[in-house]
DNA sequence: GGTGAAACAGTCGCTGA
DNA sequence: TCAGCGACTGTTTCACC
């Protein structure tokens, strides 16, 4: 059966969801200004049932938070790129995770692939992004950086939880 | 909560912010679950005073939506990658806009540099990537493809509104 | 933009399946 | 054990200053 100790927020297992879990995370991923009536209607259960299982999912991390998410234009910072960094043996180091403080980085990953690290950035104008390659060509191990702007923005959605009936498909053993 | 139908869902000026927009757009962006009455006592605002400013920023598109985020491991996505996609002249063909409609494909931009495209993919497996391959390379005008696999995720977090006085002055101050 | 009050939704304990 | 029901509590939201 399930493990009740969850009292740390983060648990990273692939959660055992069922039907109803599913779609109230898609309905969530999608709007998450509902109220409890809504969704109960859209799932078919009661408010109080949607808001335990709410409850739980946000407990247990399946929900990582509930943001707005904001129009980079209107907040300033129309230029969105992507920056992939090549650094020495291997990525993560101290220094280049100093990176993550500036505002402008919203996503930092280490890949597989010929780059170390992928960068996704928001910003104000070419010369912020000059600031911040200079600021990665400072760190030491780093190679060198390849820059691709973001013209357009065709899709930009949050995880989305799919509701297809037999998912998923293989590979959980969990109970 | 509500959500205000936007009859234009679509606005992107950039938009006339004062200190207390850009402290609640910072609030919200952190975490969306917090009452008025708190907003207000953060910002140094009535609840009511908030509430309308929040209207206001949902109406004009300068807070795009309010979202649950999920953690993909757990929704059994716990496959997250970058592709670059190569394609003949100029890379928006409907065809390739097709690719959207997956539900593993969260993001989709074209970019100046030596891809036409990027898209951010997250997924159950490889061989839901080979997949998803295929159907790109399927797409008349198709070159070829990089991917890239996120191996570890050390930041997502959405668009940041920052509150810096004299904002948006000098891009940085050192650190 | 602040204040107070009405309307509403979120929350808790209980009952029944 | 878990979903539904109903009462209480807190938040949202409106009219007015």
């Amino acid at each position: 059966m399930e493990n009740t100790e969850d009292i740390r927020p983060k648990r990273r297992e692939p959660a055992a969801l069922d039907a109803f879990d599913r779609k109230i995370l898609a309905a969530l991923a999608a709007d998450a200004d509902q109220s409890y009536a809504a969704l109960g209607e859209k799932v078919g259960l009661s408010p109080p049932a949607v808001h335990e299982r709410v409850r739980r999912l946000k407990r247990s991390g399946v929900i990582r938070d509930v943001v707005a998410r904001l129009d980079g234009t209107s907040v300033g910072k129309p230029l969105t790129a992507f920056m992939h960094v090549e650094a020495a043996g291997w990525g993560k180091s101290e220094r280049l995770m100093q990176i993550a403080r500036f505002p402008e980085v919203e996503e930092m990953h280490s890949v597989a692939g010929d780059a170390s690290m992928i960068l996704k950035v928001r910003m104000e104008n070419p010369q912020a992004l000059e600031f911040l390659l200079g600021q990665i060509h400072a760190v030491p191990g780093v190679h060198g950086t390849k820059s691709y702007i973001a013209l357009s923005t065709y899709l930009d959605r949050p995880v989305q939880a799919d509701v297809t009936v037999g998912w998923p498909a293989v590979p959980f053993s969990s109970e």
